[in-house]
DNA sequence: TCCTAACTCCGTATGCCTTACGGAAATTGA
DNA sequence: TCAATTTCCGTAAGGCATACGGAGTTAGGA
């Protein structure tokens, strides 16, 4: 029972490659599969995971809710169907240039991915669906890096640095922007409010260089911090570390 | 309206310097806000944030469902208080060695945390709170790479680069984790679901460095991967990065 | 030609969730 | 003593996923 839910799903994932038909009794369907996902990226994308809804992608095709159980499982497996979707979207172009410009290529993606489908951050799968689009990037990313001098183990280990930190700095990125877009509040106002009782509360002289760091962001940010500094600045660092493994 | 539920959040998350008592007519309080705060948390450790609700909160305190309204204004401030309540948890030991110790110290530091409670990773805060022990923290950060050549600036995406990282690498581990927890699935078992289908579908000689790489993770870890190894080749990278910066 | 298996679409129901609202009871300051 | 204030909680509204079963549609086989 299981099982056979992960064989269905699986089946979803490589549609492309399985082809469709099977049994060709009953009505016809009125969409697709391709067009479930479509319908239920546009909803993510505009409202985000949590008010991600069945009801909300079946309004969306014009069919009612129970509707979209006979085209995906549930709704766990639907997000799986969309997250091999959105990573499919990137071309993965040949490698070109030395080391250090593929592996800003790889984590750049990785970036602009997420900021073009932020719900991809709160995903949360226990065990990751295998489809053939994250397949293909597993692939792709591995072979920026073939050939640099690195062995087959460090090789996965670098791939995880690079997306692990990317998607930390990512998260902070969307917090940011999503922050300032729907509480309209910006960081300055924030801080208006919050100045009052934290005056109150926090004993002078009591966080020094949180203070004194603090004030320099603000200054130089102009906003209480910059993500996407922050990203160059690591994964200029990251580099600089992976460079020095090779010269060993 | 919105400001007043931050004051009243801001004035909960510093409780022990505020003091409590204020209006002193009516009823007793049949438990206390910390009360309500470690009952929360009992709850998320042991069944994850998503599972989490104010109805077990009021039950594991013997209280009904809308009396926990009275401590705390509503679920996202009570995750809020859990946050920095948890985050207390550790002992800020004075920084001592080398920076390389220091900062070791300081990403194991958030490492344990969240394995210690992994719910922390699944909090969606856009605009955190800023609470006695969150303050804290942050300033032991700081106090760890102070004096060592950063700049100002440069402090902040020091701890920004290692909380990132530490954070993407803890979210693969405790995946792992629950995996094999709860699914009673090994990643063995796993795979032998997945093989018929993948076998079928992936076209031979299409994944050659997929291929030797996971065969040779494989062997190593005997498991698709090693999260925590894959945290220290992570962070050792990123302190030969670091301490190359301040060599220049 | 006709029947039936298999399929789609969907109404209904169950059992979760947060939280707004208001009432009864308890407590204390005036 | 009594009114203001606060706690605890019942109820209900409005959201969610999804199990189940029924009505109608289609194609293949007898």
């Amino acid at each position: 029972m299981e099982s056979q839910n992960v064989d269905r799903t699986l089946g979803l994932l490589w549609r492309r490659i399985l082809g469709t038909p099977q049994g060709t009794r009953g009505p016809k369907q009125r969409v697709s599969v391709d067009e479930v996902v479509r319908a239920a990226i546009a909803v993510a994308d505009e409202e985000g995971l949590p008010a991600f809804s069945m009801r909300k992608v079946a309004d969306r095709l014009g069919l009612k809710l129970m509707s979209i159980y006979t085209y995906v499982p549930g709704r766990s497996e639907l997000i799986g169907l969309m997250v091999d979707e959105v990573i499919g979207e990137q071309e993965l172009r040949p490698h070109e240039g030395a080391l250090r410009e593929r592996l800003t290529v790889v984590a750049q993606q990785l970036w602009d991915e997420y900021h073009r489908h932020p719900w991809l951050l709160q995903v949360e799968e226990s065990r990751p669906w295998i489809g053939p689009n994250v397949s293909d990037r597993y692939e792709w990313q591995l072979a920026a890096i073939e050939g640099a001098g690195f062995t087959d183990l460090e090789m996965d280990q670098v791939i995880t640095l690079l997306s692990d930190f990317t998607a930390g700095a990512a998260r902070a990125s969307i917090a940011a922007r999503r922050t300032a877009e729907q509480s309209g509040m910006s960081d300055l106002e924030w801080w208006e409010i919050n100045a009052p009782v934290l005056e109150r509360v926090m004993p002078p002289g009591r966080y020094p260089i949180s203070g004194r760091v603090g004030t320099a962001a603000g200054q130089e940010y102009n906003a209480v911090g910059d993500p996407a500094r922050s990203f160059r600045f690591g994964l200029d660092r990251i580099l600089d570390g992976l460079t020095a493994l090779l010269d060993r």
